[in-house]
DNA sequence: ATGAAAGCGCTAACAA
DNA sequence: TTGTTAGCGCTTTCAT
C-alpha cells in the first residue's frame, strides 16, 4: 500500500508538504506542487480515508437506515440519497433494519462507532427507538421522534386529495387499505385526512390494516381478498402505497370487478410500477428525489452545526391515471 | 466522545487491558473484565471503528457497486447483500454507478481509499472498467472481467428454458426483447441460448434491444410499441427482465392483444412484480438471495486469502404463471 | 515555502 | 495477569 510517506520520499519532500498539496492548504511553490502531483500519479497514490477520518475527526460518511430496501419507494429514495450524498463528497453506509427495533438500535450504535457524520433514519418499529440519545445529527423520515428533526411528505394533503378525487369520480362506498396504524408513522395522517374529508361529504370509510410486519406482497393480496369478500359494495379505495393499490387491482380483476368502472383505486408514492401497471394507477405522488435532496441538504446543515426547522414537509400532487 | 482512555482511567487499568477485554484476547481476571464492562456500560462507550480499522488494517466494510439501485432486481440483491454482510459483521458502503464508466472507476478508487476489504461489482458500462488493477478482492457480477472472479446465474440454461417453455405452449413466431447486447454482459447469453434452442425447432427469433442507458420504464414501453407495430404476428416473447415483460404485456393489452391467448410472454428474474402483475408473469427465476449469500461467502474467502473458482454459476428455474 | 513533531483512538509486540 | 511502547497514515500547530 502506498502511503504519503512513500510519495514524500520519492518527491524529496516531507509528508507535511504532501498533505498540504492534497488538501490545498498553505503556501506551496508551483514546482513542488507539480512534483508531488506527478509522483502521486506515478505511484497511483490515494490518501487513506480511514487515517484521514481519524485525524480530522470527520468521516464524510452518511448512515442510512431503512425499514426495507427492496421496496420500490425506499430503493428509489436510497438511490437519490446516494446520488446527492456523492455530489457533496459524502459516502453512504447502508443499514436495513427490517422493522426490527433491536436491529435498529444496533445499527445506530454501529454507525456511531463507525463515526458517520450524520444519519438518515426511516424508523418503522413499534417499540420506537426513542432512546436515541446520540450526539450525532439524525434526521427522521416520516416519524416524529423526541428531540430529532424530521422530514415527510404532506400526508395530510395527500389524504385529502385522495378523498376529493374519489368523490369527484363518484365513489360512494369508501375504504382505506394501509399499513398498521399502530406504527404511529406520520403517514397514518393519510388515513385520518382521508376519513375526515369523506366525513365532510357525509361518507364513512372502512379501514383495513396490514399486520405490523408490512411491506409484504402476499399479505397485501390476502388483505385485498378479505376486503372484497366482506364488502362487495365498495366502489372507491385509497391504498396507502402503489404496491398495495396494485394488489387491490389485481385481486379485484380476479373477482371480476372492473377497475375503474366498478371500483376506483388510488395509490400513494408514484413509484414506477404505477405507470407500468395495467390499468395505470392513479396516485398521490411524493417525490423520492425531492425528499432525498432536501434530506441530504438538511443533514449537511446539521453537520455544519447550523440550525434547521424541526419539521420539513414536502408537497404531494395528484397524478390522475386509469385506475380512477 | 468517550475513548478507551476514559474507560481505562475510570476502571483503574490501562488501555491495553480495555482493548483486551473488548477483543477478548489474552488473559484477564474475571474481576477486571467485569469492572471494565461495567465502566463501558456506564460511559456508554463504543470503540471507535475508524481507529480500529487503521490499527488493524482491516475495515470490515464491503463496497457494493450497482448500475442502478431502484431496479427491483438490484434493490433486492442489495437488500440481501446487506443482510449477509451484516450477519458476518461487515458493513456495506453503497455506490450507484448509473452505468457511467467514469463514475464506476471513481467509485472503485474511492472504495480503495476507504480501505474496504472487498468489492461486489455489477458493472454495466461499455468502456469496461477493465483497468481495474486493484490489489483488493473484487467479485464481478454477470460480467467477465480480466483477472477477476465472477458470479452469475445460469443465463444459458435460462434462455434454453424460456425457449422450451414457449415452444411447449405452442408459440411459433418468437421475439426477444432485452437490454443492449453491446454491453457484453453474461446475461446476453440468455438471448443466444434462446435463439439456439429456437433454431433447433426450426424457428427464428426477432431481436429487439434497448439502448445503452437501459433500466428505463418509458423506453421499455416505447420499444414494445415498436415491436407490435411492425410484427403483428409475434406470439411468443422472451423478455430479459420481468420489468420489460410487464411493459410488453401492458402495451399488448392496449393493442387489444390478449395475453396469454394470442401472445405468450416470459420474463426473467422473478421480482415481486411478476406475481403482482395481472396476468401474473411467467418467468425464469434467478434468486437474488442465493446470489447475495454466495457472493458474500466468496468475498469473505477472498478476503481471508483463500482461493475461489474463477467462475460461479447459480441455478435458475422456470416459474410458470399466467402470462404463457 | 517547508519541516519537525505531536496526536487522532486503537492494537499488538514485548516486558514485567 | 497487566503495563509500556511503538506504530497504523494522516492532519495540524509551531518552528524555521
Amino acid at each position: 500500500m502506498t502511503t504519503q510517506k512513500d510519495v514524500a520520499e520519492k518527491a524529496g519532500v516531507t509528508v507535511t508538504t504532501v498533505s498540504r498539496v492534497i488538501n490545498d492548504r498553505g503556501y506551496i511553490s508551483e514546482k513542488t506542487r507539480n512534483k508531488v502531483y506527478q509522483v502521486m500519479d506515478e505511484l497511483n497514490y490515494r490518501p487513506n480515508a480511514v487515517a484521514r477520518s481519524l485525524a480530522k475527526k470527520k468521516s464524510n460518511i452518511l448512515g442510512v437506515i431503512l425499514p426495507v430496501v427492496h421496496h420500490p419507494f425506499f430503493s428509489s429514495l436510497l438511490s437519490y440519497l446516494e446520488e446527492y450524498a456523492y455530489q457533496n463528497d459524502y459516502k453512504v453506509m447502508l443499514c436495513n433494519s427490517q422493522m426490527n427495533a433491536k436491529k435498529e438500535k444496533e445499527y445506530i450504535n454501529m454507525l456511531r462507532a463507525q463515526q458517520v457524520d450524520g444519519i438518515f433514519l426511516a424508523s418503522h418499529t413499534l417499540d420506537i427507538a426513542a432512546e436515541i440519545k446520540v450526539d450525532l445529527p439524525i434526521l427522521s423520515f416520516d416519524r416524529k421522534i423526541e428531540g430529532l428533526p424530521y422530514i415527510c411528505s404532506d400526508n395530510d394533503q395527500g389524504g385529502k386529495l385522495a378523498a376529493e378525487h374519489l368523490l369527484e369520480q363518484g365513489a360512494k362506498k369508501l375504504a382505506y387499505i394501509g399499513g398498521s396504524l399502530k406504527l404511529n408513522l406520520l403517514s397514518n395522517q393519510r388515513y385520518y385526512a382521508f376519513k375526515e374529508r369523506a366525513a365532510e361529504a357525509g361518507l364513512t370509510v372502512k379501514n383495513f390494516q396490514c399486520q405490523l410486519d408490512s411491506f409484504n406482497r402476499d399479505q397485501y393480496q390476502q388483505l385485498a381478498v378479505n376486503v372484497f369478500k366482506k364488502n362487495k359494495a365498495i366502489d372507491g379505495i385509497f391504498a396507502s402505497s402503489d404496491l398495495i393499490a396494485a394488489a387491490v387491482i389485481k385481486v379485484a380483476q380476479k373477482s371480476m370487478i372492473n377497475v375503474p368502472e366498478n371500483l376506483k383505486v388510488i395509490g400513494y408514492d408514484d413509484i414506477e410500477l404505477a405507470q407500468l401497471y395495467s390499468p395505470e394507477i392513479t396516485t398521490i405522488r411524493q417525490s423520492a428525489e425531492n425528499i432525498a435532496q432536501k434530506s441530504v441538504q438538511l443533514l449537511l446543515k446539521l453537520i455544519a452545526g447550523e440550525n434547521i426547522d424541526r419539521r420539513t414537509v414536502l408537497n404531494v400532487e395528484l397524478i390522475k391515471r386509469e385506475s380512477t
